[in-house]
DNA sequence: TGATTTCCAATGCACTTGCATTTATAATAT
DNA sequence: ATATTATAAATGCAAGTGCATTGGAAATCA
């Protein structure tokens, strides 16, 4: 592997930063609103998209989600605990359980959904101007894949 | 504070996604190296630039690092564990001591450049090409700064 | 000077994370 | 049918994190 060029490295370190202050802001607003944290929120969210409402097993969320399965587990008992989820017994496979979001995990959801995105706008909005942030989506994008053999155009 | 556009959330999902790849690559390349952490290789970068070499306070250390205040404590305590730094008393203040990079610090934090820059050209090369990178990084340096009045152009 | 406040680090505690393993069930092979 | 292997999820343990507090030293104030 050959050295990293300065480029390479400021790109990189651009990302980093930009990220964790991002992130910080973000983590910040929910705490002070007394909402649970991103990756709960993410589970919900994929959990209210399951329109049939029968529930999904853990091993579905983690494929949706990027985590390991002793997380994902974990994760789940603290919802559980904070009633934002119910186990479910799967009559299909008594190895897994069906994962269903509660009531209460629907309105929390309605509620970390508004602070999310006022943190997101908060925190965009008066750094970039529209187009910019066009441009960088969709340059982030790039990085957004499984190893690609070579360099796409 | 008013919703966020589709572009602000694109902005931000493609940022996180970019970001957290990347950052597994790097943690696996570290992993895999049977290095430390990347906290500890950017400690050990701040301690190796410390040119006279009479140490740094945890303090600033603190300061020149994104962490709070017991995270770096314990981070100190762990690379001491592993002699990567040891702690001086400080004669100017009692409150304190000084931090000072070993030499197995220095040869550890010259293994970790090389292997912090693999992964990242690693990453980056093959996803997207030079002039994009640099296009990235301004757009990215953008969002790195403390609470902007308003938008700059 | 003596009292009060501020500052630097460390630490107790509860919680979270990572890893490896375990438990239970299901699928496959003989 | 039985034995083997694979899969889903949970868990014991060691380590890391976040928060609040503490202990000790320095700075400020009266």
């Amino acid at each position: 592997m050959s050295d990293p060029t300065e480029q390479e490295l400021a790109a990189w370190a651009a990302l980093t930063r930009s990220y964790e202050r991002g992130r910080r802001h973000l983590d910040a607003m929910l705490k002070t609103a007394g909402l649970p944290t991103l990756d709960i929120f993410e589970a919900l969210g994929v959990l209210d998209g399951d329109a049939i409402g029968g529930g999904l097993t853990a091993k579905a969320l983690e494929e949706r989600l990027t985590m390991p399965q002793y997380a994902v587990s974990r994760m789940l008992d603290r919802m559980e605990r904070q009633d934002l989820i119910e186990r479910m017994p799967n009559p299909g496979d008594k190895r897994s359980k069906l994962i269903r979001i509660t009531g209460a995990g629907r309105q929390t959801r309605r509620q970390m959904e508004r602070a999310h995105g006022d943190a997101i706008s908060g925190f965009l909005r008066p750094r970039a101007k529209p187009g910019q942030l066009e441009r960088m989506a969709d340059l982030l994008n790039l990085l957004d894949q499984a190893q690609p053999d070579r360099q796409s155009g």
